[in-house]
DNA sequence: ATAAAAATCCGTACTGGTACGGATATTTGA
DNA sequence: TCAAATATCCGTACCAGTACGGATTTTTAT
C-alpha cells in the first residue's frame, strides 16, 4: 500500500478557500489532499477517481451544489465521509444535507484545529456537528411547537378529531358512519364543522393541517 | 430584595439524587435551591409558590410526568426556564419536551461543573444541550432519510413531481392545465400514472406519501 | 337550573375527480 | 439508431363530496 494517510478531496468554488485549506492540511502528516473541484461535477469525478475517504464541500456551488453532489456519492460511493463546510447563511440547508447523509457541518469561521479533529472523527466512523449548527437545529426542532398551538387553539371537539383521524384513514364518509354509528348527513355536518373551524375548504388542506399539528403521522 | 441569586427547584422521584444535586449545588454562592418535589405536581406547586428561575427536572416521576409538567408550566410560567436532567434511556423524549418548551437537556452521568454551567447559561436566557442529546438528535433526523428512499425507488419524473406540488397548493386539474399550458385531461393522466407509482388511489394516500417524502412541507 | 356547545340528522342541485380504455408525439438512454 | 419512457390528449358514465340552509337532541360548564 503506497500510504496510510487518509485521503481527502476539497471542493469549493473559491479559490482561496480551497488554496487556504489545502496549506492547512499539507502540515497533517496523517492527511493527504488528493484532488480538488471547483464544482460539484468535478468533486464527484475526483472522489471516485482517487478513492478518496473523505470529502469536504460546500454548499454553494456552479454545477452540481452540495446537496447534489452528496446524493450523487450516496448512490456510486456511500461510504466516502461528507463533511460540508460552509458560512452562516448556509445554515438552512443543514436538514436537507443531513438527510442526504452527510457526516459532519462545520462552519467557515472554526479553526484549524477544530476542522482537523472533525476529519479524523468522521475517518473513525463518527460524526462532528458545530455547536452553532447543534444550537440552529435544537432552535429550529422548538419552532415546530409554534405549528402545535394552532391545534389547541382551534379547539377541534374529540369527536372532530377522530372523524379527521378516519379520514386520512382514506375512508369515506358513509364509511365513517358505519363504523362510528352515525348517519353518513352527521359525518359530512362534522366535515364542515371541521374545515370552518381548521379555515380550510379542501380535503388537502385539512390533511396539510393535520399533518403539521401531528393529529396524523 | 432579599437576594440576587439564581432561584432552583430540583424534581426527581429519587431521594438520593435530589440530596445529591442540593449539596452540590448549595457550594455555589449565586444559587439557591428552593424547593424540592418528588413529583411533578408538588414540581409545579413549588415553582410557583417560591417564583423559581430554574427548575431541573427527571422525566420519569408519578402523578404528573416531565412533559406534562413542561406543557403545565409553559401556561401558568413561561418564564421559568426548565433543564431536563436524565438518564440516558429517557433520550427518546428528548423532541416532545423540546417542543414542549424545555431550554436545556443533561445527562445524569454529566460532571457538576457541567451541570453549573448549564444552569448559568439558562439563567441568561441561552440553552445547553448535552453533546450527547445532540448526537442523538442529529442521528434520529438522519433516519428520516430513510422514508426519503421511497421517493428514489418510485422514480416520479419531473412533471409528475410537480404536478404533486400543485396538487397539493389545492388547485384543481383545470387549474393545474392552465397554469402548465397542457389540457385538463394530461393532468388527469398524469394523475393516475402518480397513483399508480405511488401505490395509492386518493388523493388522501398521495398527499400521505407526498408528506412523508419531502415533495410537501 | 339553564344556556351554550356539541352531536345528531336531512333534501337537492352541483362540482371535481375516477374508471375505463384508448391514441399520438416527443425525449432519452443504451 | 431505435426502443422505452415520458408527455400529451380524448369521450362518457359514474361516484364522492360540497354548498346551502336548515332542525333536534344530548352534553357540559357555570
Amino acid at each position: 500500500m503506497k500510504s496510510n494517510k487518509i485521503k481527502i478531496v476539497l471542493a469549493d468554488d473559491h479559490r482561496m478557500m480551497i488554496d487556504g485549506l489545502r496549506s492547512m492540511l499539507s502540515d497533517e502528516k496523517d492527511l493527504e489532499v488528493v484532488g480538488v473541484a471547483y464544482n460539484g461535477k468535478e468533486a464527484l469525478e475526483a472522489v471516485l477517481k482517487h478513492n478518496a475517504d473523505v470529502l469536504i464541500t460546500d454548499y454553494n456551488m456552479p454545477e452540481m451544489n452540495g446537496l447534489e453532489l452528496t446524493e450523487a456519492l450516496q448512490k456510486v460511493k456511500p461510504d466516502v465521509k461528507i463533511l460540508v463546510l460552509t458560512m452562516y447563511g448556509d445554515i438552512t440547508h443543514i436538514e436537507e444535507m443531513l438527510q442526504a447523509g452527510i457526516s459532519g457541518y462545520i462552519l467557515k469561521n472554526t479553526g484549524n484545529d477544530e476542522l482537523i479533529n472533525a476529519i479524523h472523527k468522521l475517518h473513525n466512523g463518527g460524526t462532528y456537528y458545530d455547536d452553532e449548527v447543534a444550537q440552529e437545529i435544537f432552535r429550529s426542532l422548538k419552532d415546530n411547537s409554534i405549528k402545535k398551538q394552532n391545534v389547541e387553539k382551534v379547539n377541534l371537539t374529540d369527536r372532530e378529531k377522530e372523524i379527521i383521524q378516519l379520514i386520512s384513514q382514506e375512508h369515506n364518509n358513509a364509511m365513517i358512519g358505519d363504523m362510528l354509528s352515525i348517519s353518513e348527513r352527521t359525518v359530512e355536518s362534522h366535515r364542515k364543522n371541521i374545515y370552518r373551524k381548521t379555515n380550510t375548504n379542501t380535503i388537502i388542506g385539512l390533511l396539510k393541517f393535520a399533518f403539521a399539528n401531528g393529529l396524523v403521522k
